[in-house]
DNA sequence: CTGAAAGCGCTTACAG
DNA sequence: CTGAAAGCGCTTACAG
């Protein structure tokens, strides 16, 4: 035989239709165990493969998701944000596990998604993890929702779109490590993480630091909540803005790991010590965050689980089940750089 | 319309045969430009996008590659080679750039790869990263070969197998990190890593370090080398069975910087002074390399050429072109761990 | 349980 | 330069 064997070779060779071929490969109760087992076996013998673009064009469903993820505009050429990356692991695994391929792709915001990948049929859902701004995000979400292309995405649940988002309890987790800090005696905070309608997610953490010092009756001092995107350079920049507020500081709750190592590199850099005279704490657990020194505090997200979930839910969401928003819990990791135990 | 728009209905809008729409859309030369621009505007408006099923399933190409990322043997489920991570990100964007969709897979040793991607029509080449254990892997490369599957991969080049293989001149960056140490006035060397058939990489390393230190009329004790997998936790085994050996010690020469951060580790238990007792080196350049405490100096790879070089070569071999194996130049980069200054 | 036939949406000889 | 037709390799009604 030349080339790659069809379902017509085997159907030659079991003598039976091409029909029947095709069923028995795919497990269909109409054929007889007898005729199924003989099919299968030539199959095999013949190293056959059913052809992708063939069923995928006949059936019209790929069983193939893409996964597009969208930089923060400012970092660097190379470098996705790290906690992405380590969804990247589970969210393949449990691809394969339910027999979707993965399509990978880093878009630009300018791209239009839905044909790139829906409308071609390359795949039949995203997975859309990062967005550099919100607001642009949002209106391209809108054109998603529209073309009803299946998505979910990594991020904050919205009122104004009806689409299904998988994220974390931001609010809470900012609450959760300010308390801790307080507890430990902590009282004056500064607060390093842009705070606008463009990072939904770094303004559900500040909202959720405010509130914890609310409740212990501190007040959140707007002068020293400084902005920084998701690079440790801004970290680094935001951090030395703040120190020049000249106010006394004996804690910082950062919105990132990554700046949050900016924010070591300054507070080292003007000889604060970390943690006895200033605490500092991060938020995602990213695989650095146990090799800074000193190990950083911080409220993990459990990536490998939120990959599972995001794949999962875009799978009910292909097959027309029903889902629902998942809201995950954060855990506070308790290293060195906040100065307690536990 | 109902549905998505086919060439049929530009076809139809536009006054001419579909023939005449598919040519148009792939600009054809055979089509005159006033017929060309007139259909792209129709398919503009009516948000056309190609079938890729159906061009891919006539003209037998899928303009896609695979990318399979074998895991080592002892990783955890969710963590993945933080150096081939950095090469992701400039895989995908090359494969953008040439027009081409990447499917991600992490692959198990067991699987035929040629079967499940390139004989299902998939994609049209595959690039292999990593590969647990070196012997199993060549057999599988072999099936590759018989099968005549276009592949590329990140690795130690091989005579026994025709393939193209990209990977960095392991030797000379394990001699350039040790002459470096030699020069600088270290004399008793450990080196971390293990040397046998199975991670020729890493043996390469090695002979280069050995061969520094013969050039330098230092000898390589056998004693002190022990076998590390590319974890942390071995990293940090092996410098305890290093240590025990009771030998003067005054540099560590590590086969990575996943090992390297449990050579760091252990040494810090043990109340050795890096660099001042002990100088250590890695390899790599990993992002966590440069948040250690002291910061590592380490023997760089390029992954973002890497992944590039990786992309075009494939493309190269899947158009039938000749490609010749890279062999990349390494760069050391002087950090802390090693007590000197550049 | 099985087969003959249609058709998914393209690309590409072939003919003009 | 354009069109009519074949066909890529499957899946799936339809008929028996």
């Amino acid at each position: 035989m030349k080339g790659k064997a069809t379902s017509f070779d085997i159907a030659y060779r079991a003598g039976v239709s091409q029909s029947t071929v095709s069923r028995a490969l795919r497990n269909s109760p109409l054929v007889s165990e007898k005729t199924r087992e003989k099919i299968q076996q030539i199959a095999k013998e013949l190293n056959y493969t059913v052809d992708k673009n063939a069923s995928s064009l006949r059936s019209q469903t790929s069983t193939t998701l893409a996964l597009l993820l969208f930089e923060d505009p400012t970092s660097d050429d190379s470098l996705v944000n790290p906690f992405f990356l380590s969804m990247l692991g589970s969210i393949t695994r449990e691809c394969g596990k339910l027999g979707y391929d993965l399509l990978v792709s880093f878009q630009e915001l300018d791209a239009d998604w839905h044909s790139v990948f829906k409308d071609s049929n390359k795949a039949d859902g995203l997975i859309l993890l990062g967005y550099g701004d919100y607001l642009d995000y949002e209106a391209k979400l809108r054109e998603l929702v529209k073309h009803s292309t299946p998505f979910v995405r990594w991020g904050a649940a919205t009122k104004s779109i009806d689409t299904c988002s998988i994220g974390c309890d931001n609010f809470h987790g900012g609450w959760q490590i300010t308390e801790h800090l307080i507890k430990h005696g902590r009282k004056q905070f500064g607060f390093i993480g842009a705070v606008h309608d463009g990072a939904p997610e770094f303004r559900a953490r500040y909202e959720g630091h405010c509130e914890a010092l609310t409740r212990a009756g501190l007040e959140a001092n707007a002068q020293l909540q400084k902005n920084a995107v998701n690079t440790e350079e801004d970290g680094f920049n935001a951090t030395l803005q703040l120190l020049a507020e000249n106010q006394p500081l004996d804690a910082i709750v950062v919105a990132s790991d990554l700046i949050a190592t900016g924010v070591l590199k300054a507070l080292e850099q003007k000889g604060i010590k970390v943690p006895e005279q200033c605490a500092v704490v991060g938020f995602d657990d990213v695989p650095i965050a146990r090799y800074t020194k000193p190990a950083l505090t911080t409220c993990r997200q459990d990536s490998t689980a939120a990959g599972v979930m995001l794949v999962d839910k875009l799978v009910q969401l292909i097959k027309g089940e029903p889902v629902t928003d998942a809201f995950m819990k954060t855990k506070l990791i308790v290293r060195e750089s906040c100065g307690t135990q536990q």
